[in-house]
DNA sequence: CTTTTCACAGTCGCGCGGATGGGA
DNA sequence: TCCCATCCGCGCGACTGTGAAAAG
């Protein structure tokens, strides 16, 4: 079964391409051999200290203090606070000074000194927060689009990479806090190996296949391009990175500030940088350099020339709306009458309708989840959702909260991978800031084509059909107790996260032609590609969606106060 | 045989220019 | 009649995955 394939040794080089969060717990297992003086993303390497104990330690941290990493016999990384020694000191402040347009260029992280691996412990969560070395403040960094992420995450996400450049879809996408209102800070993303080895998609799995070329030339990261900027710029909106652009071509240069040079079949880490600058956008330098990095392991990804896992194709036609030309009954389905659909044509509305501005990041990985699902099987529209052990909104969308919380002590540079597990509701989402009125640039990627459609699409007309399920009520005020994943037991998390993939196999099983009113679409879908039910069999969740359409159309403005960065499902 | 490159078709948003309507 | 604002259609570019061909 493909769920069993979790936790496969890395060090003997086999692994499933069927990724669980529990494999990324285990997956920190890296053969250090070899390594050089390249760079693997490793957290917890050096000089880390922290305190599982400060007020926001809802992260079951064990106090780490340097790596944990014990060589090359499967040991782990358990820390996820990175201080010091990502970035050189000297030239890469340097080249922040100069400003963002040198930024990309100036320094190219791959080859600094020291080995960084990464340990991915904790089943990963959407938020990590941080102090901020110097200043007292505690950085958070939720991940938006969490749920996207791990629904590519579970088949071990790829990343097309192309000469001219290829954005990133997932694309990363923050939302933070935290930060001091009027402190300029850059932002930025690096692009790391996530681990030495080269990778092969062969017999439906990826599987190492020697080492990782560790001399690869070329850009790592990519600035925000509203960097430098105060924080409070930083926290009024999300920050999205959709214009980021990964490359194999490393002579690229015209664009180069825009893109991030990979190598093929090699498996990547992002991570999110954020350095505090003066006011004139100098990074301070020194061992004061105020640096935090943030990482969340379901951004992992291998890059690619070419798609080879079909279910990650798959779960790009649905999920990217530049790849609509590739749904197959798109025609049907968003010819069907408004009432009859489950989700918005993307041309439905004016991009003038917007969500209630502060909705937008709010609504955005919730729309952006269920932009297309459910588009193959029109007779799973009707099937109700009884299970919710499968249901996708349980899934992804209500396991994200988890607040790491480290409390710097020393060192200049701070990294933190946000993971999840055992919580506290005492730093919620829904709380951790009120969500301002928004520009209209706050959707970063596609902000003004696609997407904004998107989110135009689930505004108040309330076209779309609601198959309310009275079980599945939607709050759009949720308290602290209606985080229902939190409240989870962890056993049913874990069966949750291990059976995906065979609720993905038993959700085609359960839609033999007797369970549809269209079994003909089923077959014809089936003979051109692999359909993932995780999408339209779990995934649709047509009741959350309409209840999340309902409640906005209902009173917008108040759920967009309430919900924050995310959209929450409430679940009984 | 595997990997990479390229042309292609499809969708979308943006911007431009023409058509239309209202007011001076 | 002229000016201005708005609306609408078209073309272009950006973007996607596909599939065949080329390259290694």
């Amino acid at each position: 079964m493909p769920g069993e394939g979790s936790g496969s040794a890395l060090d003997d080089g086999k692994v499933s391409p069927i990724i669980c969060e529990d494999e990324l717990m285990s997956s920190g297992r890296y053969i250090l051999d070899g390594l050089g003086s390249n760079r693997y993303f490793m957290m917890g390497s050096t000089q880390q200290t922290q305190e599982s104990s400060s007020p926001c330690s809802l992260f079951p941290y064990t106090g780490q203090t340097g790596g944990v990493y014990a060589g090359s016999d499967g040991s782990r990384y358990a820390a996820s606070l990175h201080y010091g020694s990502v970035l050189p000191s000297a030239g890469f402040c340097q080249s922040l000074c100069a400003g963002r347009g040198e930024f990309g260029t100036g320094y190219q992280f791959g080859h600094g000194s020291g080995n960084t691996y990464h340990s991915y412990q904790g089943s990963g969560s959407g938020i990590g927060s941080m102090a901020l070395p110097g200043a007292g403040l505690r950085a958070q960094v939720y991940l938006c689009n969490r749920p996207l992420w791990l629904k590519f995450h579970r088949h071990q996400t790829e990343m097309i990479i192309t000469k001219q450049g290829r954005r990133m879809f997932p694309f990363l996408s923050f939302n933070i806090t935290g930060l001091s209102l009027t402190t300029h800070y850059n932002v930025f993303v690096e692009i790391v190996l996530a681990d030495p080895n080269h990778w092969r998609f062969q017999g439906g799995k990826w599987v190492t296949c020697g080492k990782a070329d560790n001399n690869m030339q070329g850009n790592k990261i990519y600035i925000h391009p509203e960097s430098p900027n105060t924080g409070a710029h930083w926290m009024r909106q999300e920050i999205s990175f959709g214009k980021l652009k990964l490359t194999n071509n490393k002579g690229a240069n015209a664009n180069t500030a825009q893109m991030i040079v990979l190598q093929s079949l090699h498996k990547y880490q992002p991570r999110l940088h954020i350095v505090e600058v003066s006011d004139d956008g100098t990074e301070s330098t020194g061992r004061d350099s105020k640096t935090q990095i943030f990482t969340f392991p379901e951004n992992q990804f291998i890059a690619v020339t070419a798609y080879q896992n079909t279910d990650i194709t798959q779960l790009k036609i649905d999920h990217n709306p530049f790849a609509k030309g590739f749904r197959d009954n798109y025609d049907s389905m968003y010819t069907l009458p408004e009432r009859e659909r489950l989700t918005p044509s993307p041309s439905d509305s004016p991009r003038t309708q917007q969500i209630v501005p502060s909705t937008r990041y709010a609504m955005q990985p919730f729309l952006q989840d269920q932009f297309v699902s459910n588009r193959l099987y029109s007779s799973e529209r009707t099937v109700p959702q009884t299970n919710s052990m499968l249901s996708p909104p349980a899934d992804d969308a209500t396991q994200r909260w988890l607040v790491t919380s480290v409390q710097q002590t020393s060192g200049s540079k701070l990294e933190l991978t946000a993971y999840e597990g055992d919580y506290s509701s005492s730093l919620l989402p829904y709380s951790f800031k009120s969500l301002p009125l928004q520009s209209a640039h706050s959707l970063g990627y596609y902000p003004d084509a696609a997407f904004a459609s998107v989110t135009a699409g689930w505004s108040s007309r309330g076209s779309y059909p609601r198959k309310v399920t009275s079980g599945l009520p939607w709050s759009p005020r949720p308290s602290p107790t209606d985080f229902t994943d939190e409240h989870m037991p962890d056993k049913d998390k874990s069966r949750e996260e291990s059976t995906f993939s065979q609720s993905w196999m038993e959700g085609a099983a359960s839609l033999k032609p007797s369970d549809s009113t269209e079994p003909s679409i089923y077959s014809v879908v089936c003979k051109r590609r692999r359909i993932s039910h995780s999408e339209s069999g779990t995934e649709n969740s047509p009741t959350v969606k309409c209840e999340v359409s309902e409640n906005f159309n209902k009173d917008s403005s108040s759920s967009s106060k309430a919900i924050g960065c995310y959209a929450f499902y409430a679940s009984s």
